[in-house]
DNA sequence: CCGCATCCGTCTTGATACTG
DNA sequence: CAGTATCAAGACGGATGCGG
């Protein structure tokens, strides 16, 4: 199979116009798409995000959790309680992109050996 | 449908751990995926791309270049004329991220309308 | 306790100038 | 043309403090 031959449904326009950059830029940065994980299965607290998300620091976790809301791709809810207590949950939208990015986990998943066999490959050619 | 009715492929082991983490922090990085973008449709120079990736440095190119080159998801072939010329191609292993990748892609695009609304509607109620 | 804001040192990134 | 070197600006993590 020759590149040619892959076919993939094009984006109505130049993919890397302005606002597309904009999400894109969003979805991969450093954190963002380890919330999506973190939340795939429903509601998640502040905390326990924290800890499930491997080296997040608690500001890193506030600002990017601002700006997947502002997004409307999750949803803040805050429980008036002591202590306490403030739920983080995707948005029908949110869940929409999961598919998406599942798909990109699954690949790295399948790819680590390959791509850990192509880095010691290079590594000891160096 | 609720969140639970949602299946997704579940990845050998959990999916946090960090061989997968290593490798979607190098997908996931500001630069990454449009090289994979621009590289989509077969080789491409090294100052092709630059001019192609609105807004990366010489500097951003080269080192994400390298990491990919690495990972064995995109080779490099230097023809020693002069000038000199580098035509950067995805691998076998790197076509195989395509598909995934540009799901994003498109989902960033068909999706662009939504979520500027929803910044709008943010903005305006904070 | 939990979630969030602020200050500060560190590391990454970008702009610019220079080389084969 | 395709990089490399250098240094300044910005992003990030850790500690601390505060309000519920």
């Amino acid at each position: 199979m020759t590149l040619s031959d892959i076919e993939f449904p094009t984006p109505s326009e130049d993919a890397d116009c302005r606002p597309v950059r904009e999400i894109l830029d969003r979805i991969a940065d450093k954190w963002s798409l380890y919330i999506f994980v973190a939340l795939k299965d429903g509601p998640v607290r502040f905390n326990a995000l924290r800890r499930q998300i491997d080296g997040i620091s608690q500001r890193m976790l506030t600002i990017t959790l601002r700006q997947l809301e502002r997004d409307g791709l999750i949803s803040r809810t805050h429980f008036p309680t002591i202590p306490p207590r403030v739920d983080y949950e995707l948005t029908e939208v949110g869940r929409s992109l999961l598919a998406p990015v599942m798909a990109l986990v699954t690949w790295a998943d399948s790819n680590r050996n390959v791509i850990e066999e192509a880095r010691r490959q290079h590594d000891q050619t160096r």
